[in-house]
DNA sequence: TAACCAGGATACGTTCTGGTAACCGGATGA
DNA sequence: TCATCCGGTTACCAGAACGTATCCTGGTTA
């Protein structure tokens, strides 16, 4: 087992996946369920359109979200977590328990 | 439970210190004992001293690892996981699970 | 007629991250 | 005398990440 090559270290790529600046936090609400854009975006006023966008591409080109378009006037499209993305939530949920005994006073998930 | 702010997600501090390149690749090797410099160098032949070091402060500066700085000559300098950076170790197997199941053809944790 | 809606695209600028290359101190061995 | 050792610093640079502002479509509403 060599993991000298941050290329081939499942953590890191893992970690990679999850290292946008507003993942996690993206994640976390959508494992609430299925989302809109305008909702996420409304729930995260300092994020712009196009930082959402982006970081919503990157998480479905990593197959954790998914997109449903649905085909009317306004446009109206849902993120929803793939089974992968939720398969991730507990890992989530595992950090978040890691940061709730070894962080100081820092909200956690719900 | 707002965790609309970046900022305040447990799970993107955590993130964020996991976040460097070479960091979940640090750590990985230090679990196994503490390690001089220039032997995790060696150990990463792709990384500069110059990057190793910031990685290295880094890791020191979020309590993940401590720095032993013995007065010799040659200079001899140890890194070690502090308590609170062998407690995040379960953390990144955890992760490394996931990647295991959920990734591709992986190199993965001892 | 004009403003507005949701989801996005585009241009542009700044900041952060990682990378290269050269250099240093001062004991030791050839 | 000179290179070598280890841990570290410095100057400089490229690219990624993040941010702001503006524009677009084409139905609906005022």
């Amino acid at each position: 087992m060599t993991y000298n090559d941050f290329e081939n270290c499942a953590v890191n790529i893992t970690i990679g996946m999850l290292a946008g600046k507003w993942k996690p936090v993206i994640l976390q609400h959508l494992a609430a369920g299925e989302l809109r854009f305008i909702q996420l975006w409304r729930l995260l006023p300092r994020v712009s359109k196009k930082v959402l966008l982006e970081q919503l591409r990157q998480l479905e080109n990593d197959g954790l979200v998914q997109r449903h378009e649905h085909i009317k006037f306004p446009p109206e499209v849902g993120y929803a977590l793939t089974v992968k993305g939720e398969s991730l939530i507990p890992v989530l949920r595992q950090i978040d328990q890691w940061a709730r005994v070894n962080l100081g006073d820092v909200k956690v998930m719900p």
